[in-house]
DNA sequence: CCGTATCCTGATAGATACTG
DNA sequence: CAGTATCTATCAGGATACGG
């Protein structure tokens, strides 16, 4: 069932191809790498190698997509130091990321809904009480948790 | 902040780019042309030409995502026949598809939020109440709207 | 270990041309 | 008008090699 779209602008060809959000934010986030860097920057991960091993993609893919992130503000550089060692760089989510957390959340819900044959192997719960956490629409305001907010559990039978 | 994972899981490299929905869902997603055509899916665009002429994208391009997304089961394409033409084909969400409405609209949340400059130039409002509607994440039982549930106003100072 | 430059391959989009 | 096949250009991703 389509959106109610006022009809003059479903009448107003190529509108959208210039002036949509959608059109826009993928210009940031199209590329595979680029969800898969984000996915795990909201898994907490922050070091460039961490980012290689658990995305699966190549270094220069992982170097290319924080850089990218990072020019798009959804990601944010900064040095560290570990206890002697030389300073390295971490990549954390900037607020304007932390708000990218509906987009994943809900391809990962998608997935799980209609990809994964059986259980999924993620659980999103709320921290304090436990219940199952979702992401959808609604009119009001009815939405209130951000990523630190939520637990995510292993649900399968196994760790691989 | 990243969410709160456990630490086995973080440790466990690549276990994500095999089994993670994300990942599974960028196969069927991750190209540009085919979120244009799923976002146009959601307006209400049905036929061939209109796709094209809506997402700006080339005939071909829009012929693929078209076959893609309903070998994915996003889309399913149906006969149909107006008065005085030859039989055609139609492209309408399946179930499936409409569930995609989170990720669709977090994206163009996202983007009117942090990309768009001023104004977005669309407004979602719930048909009933003329609230403003949000993507967002929640625990328990919220009250989820579909895509009829909502209405699409155009906000911006003129149509282009 | 951290990260990038280079080069090469494969995926993706557009132009063109064609069929019903 | 409603699509699709073919061909080509472009872009994302991996292999390799290299510097800090």
């Amino acid at each position: 069932m389509p959106l109610s779209l006022d009809n003059r602008l479903a009448d107003r060809t190529r509108w959208k191809a210039e002036r949509c959000s959608i059109t826009l934010v993928l210009e940031v986030l199209s590329t595979k790498a680029s969800f898969m860097v984000l996915r795990e920057s909201f898994y907490g991960t922050s070091k460039f190698d961490d980012f290689v091993m658990r995305t699966g993609a190549s270094a220069p893919t992982v170097s290319r997509s924080l850089r990218h992130l990072e020019s798009a503000g959804v990601l944010a550089r900064t040095p560290y130091r570990d206890e002697g060692s030389r300073p390295r760089d971490e990549y954390r989510l900037t607020a304007a990321g932390e708000d990218l957390l509906p987009v994943v959340f809900s391809l990962v819900q998608w997935g799980d809904a209609h990809l994964q044959g059986g259980a999924p192997p993620l659980a999103f719960v709320h921290r304090d009480s436990g219940e199952p956490v979702r992401v959808g629409v609604s009119a009001g305001e009815v939405f209130n948790l951000t990523s630190r907010d939520i637990e995510v559990r292993w649900s399968g039978p196994r760790l691989p």
